[in-house]
DNA sequence: ATAGCTGCAAATGCTTTGCAAGGCC
DNA sequence: GGCCTTGCAAAGCATTTGCAGCTAT
């Protein structure tokens, strides 16, 4: 882990109104390395802890969920199982591999929404998610 | 419950390739009778019990699973907390309450998919879901 | 100092499973 | 009769929570 990376993490976390705490600074930056990921709260356990990062797995938890809320993180549901954390927020889309249960990003310009009913009475639309459900070719 | 209903569910069940049991052939009738509908387990569970209708929860839950496989239903995974199992088995796609955890139906022609991307190498697109999720008017 | 985090372990909620008894062909 | 299904209770997972101790401001 580089000090750069620790000190953006820090500046992440931070600017998000989240109190910089050490577990919340490691996480983001394992979660923010590399781009654009989706991954489960086991997963980025496991993956901190192949890092040399010591974080407990309910505090995994309650730091995505805080980082839910703070907006740096989006959950994907897709298979009722298990939920995904997906470190792009940005407007987009998924192609969901059945078999591996993995999750793909679709930039949002590659799928065009031509039409979308209103939302029923007194309600607003808040997203559009779509899910691409793909298998191995039989 | 009428007897045609049961008689109704009775083929459904048995045309579907399963054994046409007391507790699969009430659920069945249950649930087909109004039209599409979402239903989560316990949901159907209570609704069957204020029918009069004796089935265990684990009984629902295998035959909701029977079910899926037989075509007759299908899952839909919108908040991991929890699944719906969905009457309807046509391609459609879904309106979801988000204060409510309600599922509303939306009809295949109206959400039109302009582009889509190809499927990754070697795998094949099995279906396409768009969840449109709404919330309260602020 | 003090409000907010963390970690552990226990609790929770949904779903599945093991196994004996019962029902369908 | 034989095999599949049911029911109950117990097991299983993923996720959350209670609470004592710790830490950032």
């Amino acid at each position: 882990m580089e000090r750069s990376a620790l000190k953006d993490a820090h500046e992440t976390v931070a600017r998000a109104g989240l109190r910089p705490t050490r577990q919340r600074i490691e996480l983001a930056s394992v979660l923010f390395a590399k781009g654009c990921r989706h991954v489960t709260a086991e997963g980025l356990h496991a993956e901190a802890a192949r890092a040399g990062v010591r974080v407990s797995l309910a505090t995994v938890y309650n730091t995505l969920n805080a980082f839910i809320e703070a907006g740096l993180v989006r959950q994907v549901a897709v298979d009722g199982a298990r939920v995904y954390f997906d470190t792009n927020v940005e407007a987009h889309h998924h192609f969901f591999d059945e078999d591996a249960g993995r999750l793909e990003d679709i930039p949002a310009d590659e799928v065009t929404l031509a039409a979308l009913p209103d939302a029923p009475e007194g309600l607003d639309i808040t997203r559009v998610d779509v899910v691409v459900r793909v298998k191995r070719r039989a």
